[in-house]
DNA sequence: TGTTAGCTTGACACTGTGTCAAGCGGGTGC
DNA sequence: GCACCCGCTTGACACAGTGTCAAGCTAACA
């Protein structure tokens, strides 16, 4: 039947979710996923062709459960070019410890599977819509910094935010989640913001 | 006889540099690097204990061969705060393109390699340092911009100028080696250096 | 001439992914 | 009540790549 099989496929997919999150997203087999699932390691293989496949399916499952969507909505809401540079950062960068276990582990396997590589790159595509979003935006408003055309601000933006930037800031230097936030809003006020008023 | 040993370890490191950067850093076998080093694969054994141990040993002889120091003789010169973190910048920024396959083969070993990740961690370590002599020498000469502490802002400096980064920007957007150290340093002038008189 | 260092040859173990065939049990249709 | 099928299990096996081991070869050296 196949809401049974539904069943199953969420009861998978929340097993990977909470492995990878167990574990840094790094050495979780099949075998493992199965036995949390309550089923066996063949039996993963009718539900997704390749360990690859699962993952990516996990990535898209977790988006659904934590609604990235709906954090987007008071940066897209912002009147001010500003404003909508700080919504943007704040939506996203809270947004960066919820996915970073699963984040990694479709990072590690982005070198070896294409398809991995190619769920990362459009997950990171998505999230560059934003950065090209908020730079517009400051675009509009004269506020521009003339240092940097649009296109390359964007690059910068996008560079920026990545998830290994956070990773890099707040685990490897312990920064705290709200001094990452912060650090990051200032940071790009004062890179991209002409005239500057404040810090 | 040890010098024929030596002999032979020196050619499988550069049949592993060669290949590393040939495939970019991916997919690089041991029996590969044994082919190529006119060896068998178990005689790769008798120099190097693991696959891991082995790329360790070829960042190592890649710093030797591109000479890692000499290169930063000129920012240890500089005179002023600005001129350092400028000639700093110059000189790491360059670097990285000729060490980035070698990075890659050795940041994809980190999530499984416990030696991997030290041996990766300890050079990230060194750059680490020249970032806050930078921002020291900023410091001393009162141009440190006081949004940032300088612990901070060696954070900043160094996530800015991580592999990671220079691959996104360069890789990723496309952006000429050139453009790359141009927008770093004027970056790093924005973020860091205080009353800014240029851009 | 005998010894030894450095390599070869030809095994084998182990891990993890992915595949296959046969079987089983419970629900559904007739 | 019977047959059927779906979703899963069981127990194989193939395959790639790393790492190990024992025995043998060969050139150089004492």
């Amino acid at each position: 039947m196949s809401s049974n099989n539904l069943e199953t496929r969420n009861r998978i997919l929340n097993a990977a979710l909470t492995l990878l999150e167990a574990s840094r997203g790094k050495g979780v087999r099949m075998i493992d996923i199965a036995k949390r699932a309550g089923i066996t390691r063949q039996a993963l293989y009718l539900h997704f062709r390749t360990r690859a496949e699962l993952l990516i399916a996990t990535t898209y499952y977790l988006d659904e459960v934590k609604g990235v969507e709906e954090r987007l909505i008071p940066s897209r809401a912002a009147r001010s070019g500003i404003e909508r540079l700080d919504a943007f950062i704040e939506a996203w960068g809270s947004y960066i410890p919820e996915i970073y276990v699963i984040a990694e582990a479709l990072l590690a396997m982005k070198d070896t599977d294409e398809a991995a590589a190619k769920a990362w790159d459009d997950r990171m595509r998505d999230m560059r819509q934003g950065c090209e979003a908020a730079i517009r935006a400051l675009n509009s408003d004269n506020m521009l910094s003339p240092a940097y055309p649009p296109a390359q601000a964007t690059d910068v933006l996008w560079t920026m935010l990545s998830v290994r930037n956070w990773e890099q800031l707040t685990i490897e230097c312990g920064w705290p989640q709200e001094r990452y936030i912060e650090t990051l809003k200032s940071l790009a006020r004062r890179i991209f913001v002409a005239e500057r008023t404040s810090n």
